[in-house]
DNA sequence: CCCTGATTCGC
DNA sequence: GCGAATCAGG
């Protein structure tokens, strides 16, 4: 198995969301827990739950081993200096437990893309430059609401659902229990929904309000 | 022992 | 760059 940019981007996801190396490591397939986490830190983003403090209550985690490994290894292995692991907590997205009363499932979306400019190539909606404040790059999205416990995951299109078929867009934050994907058809050619295509793909209309042909962010997105 | 992540190091 | 082997704490 390579590293594609789906599962590096599923590691990230689920690494950044919680989940354990072996969760992550069973849910890409193919790869150990260690594969997961030698890439993780090859990534960069490594830490988080140190290695042995926090340890997570769960025992639904049966480990699958096939390959028994002789190891006759010889090799003098050297005290690691342990090179210190530095303590940072690393910032997690823990939203703040709201002690606020949860009968409020889900505070609505909020309100965005009001003004439609133009359409883009795919046949989705493409914004003005003035629709959009801060810079969202294609992989952005975080609601900021808190948690909804209330809706149970009823036919949520789940990490497993993912497929080149249908919108992989993030709803809700990895890790928490509702987490899904939007799920919706893709645009095609694109590996969102024509709405979040919209909000993945914007455009940058000149200042000068023309050129005809607007080039893909990014050249385009992959498709698999 | 089980789990966890971290690190090393041969490939 | 990859990941098995290994380390180390809970």
């Amino acid at each position: 198995m390579s590293w594609t940019d789906e599962r590096i981007a599923t590691l990230k996801k689920m690494w950044e969301g919680g989940s354990t190396a072996s969760q992550i490591a069973e849910e890409l397939g193919g790869v150990s827990r260690n594969a997961v986490i030698g890439k993780a830190h090859r990534l960069g983003l490594k830490s988080r739950p140190s290695p042995v403090k926090a340890n997570e209550k769960k025992k639904a985690a049966p480990k699958a081993k096939a390959p028994p490994k002789p190891a006759p290894k010889a090799a003098p292995k050297p005290p690691a200096p342990k090179a210190a692991a530095p303590a940072k907590p690393a910032a997690a997205p823990t939203p703040a437990p709201s002690a606020a009363v949860p009968s409020q499932p889900l505070p609505d979306k909020r309100p965005d893309l009001p003004k439609i400019v133009s359409v883009g190539p795919g046949g989705f909606l493409r914004q003005g430059p003035g629709d959009q404040q801060p810079p969202i790059p294609p992989a952005p999205p975080r609601r900021l609401v808190p948690a909804k416990p209330d809706p149970s995951i009823a036919d949520k299109t789940s990490l497993l659902d993912l497929s080149d078929k249908v919108c992989r867009w993030p709803m809700g934050h990895p890790g928490e229990p509702d987490f899904h994907f939007c799920g919706e058809a893709v645009n095609p050619g694109f590996p969102y929904c024509v709405e979040h295509c919209g909000r993945a793909y914007q455009a940058q209309l000149p200042r000068g309000a023309r050129r005809p042909p607007p080039p893909l962010p990014f050249g385009g997105p992959r498709v698999r």
